[in-house]
DNA sequence: TATATTGTGTACTGAGCGATACACAAAACT
DNA sequence: AGTTTTGTGTATCGCTCAGTACACAATATA
């Protein structure tokens, strides 16, 4: 059926997800997303149709290799307050490890909410199902480390008391990395705070 | 000593704070400047020098105008937990009141945070030195408001954690406005859960 | 091998950008 | 009144942008 394409799909796209990533969708060029994937316009527009077409496939590759195997974290085995615990460890290393000028500091989504989600519905809806996600995600897992706990459920404003630090630290992670990562230590000691330790039950009853 | 200006020069400079605040720096053009100035590019130019210029002029009237305003509330009279609920709620209406789509929904600093400040320095020092007062104008009013707090000094979090629900509204404004004032309720909460009712002094004694 | 089909490279388009050159307008000074 | 100084309008600069036309390359099918 004709010459065969001789590029990984994959491997041009995380290249163009870098790029957007650190520069987000306005200040990355054509020519840009040429000296990154090696390709020419004409196979990236073969390919993807529009210089947004692969911002949107960057978008859900930045989704699936980076938001959704962090949030595995708080839905793994042992769902609760050593999820959460984990899961912003895991947050605080992809912080402070990066050197001072990585492209992948901070959030790809986080910086559309403050950009084209603005004013671009089909970017709105990605970053808010983000939110959505993480925010319900987060209240699960606060829900089963509470189980124990009397009295209303407090999971809903935990949730968000989370997701706000989360989110403002991928907010700053560019401005002041310090900061960023005392948010997200901040965030470890309300979990802390709420479920001390030996509140949970041991792998093994 | 020559013509006289024939335009306000504070007037000129908010109606372009306005646009970058609604669209940032990148999506505003020269031509759109001269619409809503109702300048032309030589005006302009001479008395900003440059596009940026104009921007920089905006950021600060930005700071002037909103910022310190609001953060007033913050340090007046009765600073304490009644300030600090006056600031949230003060966050909330201007969150709630305005339509879906006005321009003056969101921070123009957070969505330069997201932006300009990820590879500009003197953007990423504005949007820093605006963060840092804020956390510490909080840390000040959560301090007043536990006076009579016994044990260790919670206000560092507390007031990282106040900053971040503020912070994380203004970026979700846009995305999603109930969500955006849900989170201000939530620091609301949370400051009525650290002071209940009754711990402030009244007006007179 | 011939043909159809698909990928890639080169060269270009029209449009919009920020910025500027320069003539003209108007008011303050002598 | 004449001169100087400063503000404004017009027209245009060179550049970069996203996107495209088209020739050529390569491979699967017949």
């Amino acid at each position: 059926m004709g010459r065969l394409r001789t590029f990984e799909r994959q491997t041009v796209v995380q290249a163009a997800r870098d790029l957007f990533w650190d520069r987000g969708f306005d200040l990355v060029s054509l020519s840009d997303l040429e000296l990154v994937t090696g390709l020419k316009r004409s196979s990236l527009y073969h390919a993807f149709g529009s210089k947004r077409g692969l911002f949107d496939a960057a978008v859900e590759d930045y989704q699936d290799a980076v938001i959704r195997p962090r949030l595995r974290i708080l839905t793994g085995p042992g769902i609760g307050r050593g999820s959460l615990l984990a899961y912003f460890d895991n947050l605080r290393s992809s912080v402070a490890a990066l050197p001072e000028d990585s492209p992948r500091r901070g959030c790809l989504l986080v910086n559309c909410a403050a950009g084209l989600a603005g004013h671009d519905d089909p970017a709105r809806r990605v970053v808010e199902g983000y939110r959505a996600e993480l925010t319900s995600t987060l209240q699960d897992a606060l829900r089963a480390a509470a189980v124990h706990e009397s009295g209303p459920d407090r999971s809903p404003e935990r949730a968000r008391t989370l997701a706000s630090l989360g989110m403002s630290a991928m907010l700053l992670a560019r401005v002041n990395a310090s900061e960023s990562v005392s948010l997200l230590d901040t965030a470890t000691e309300q979990i802390r705070s709420w479920f001390p330790e030996g509140t949970e039950p041991g792998p093994a009853a």
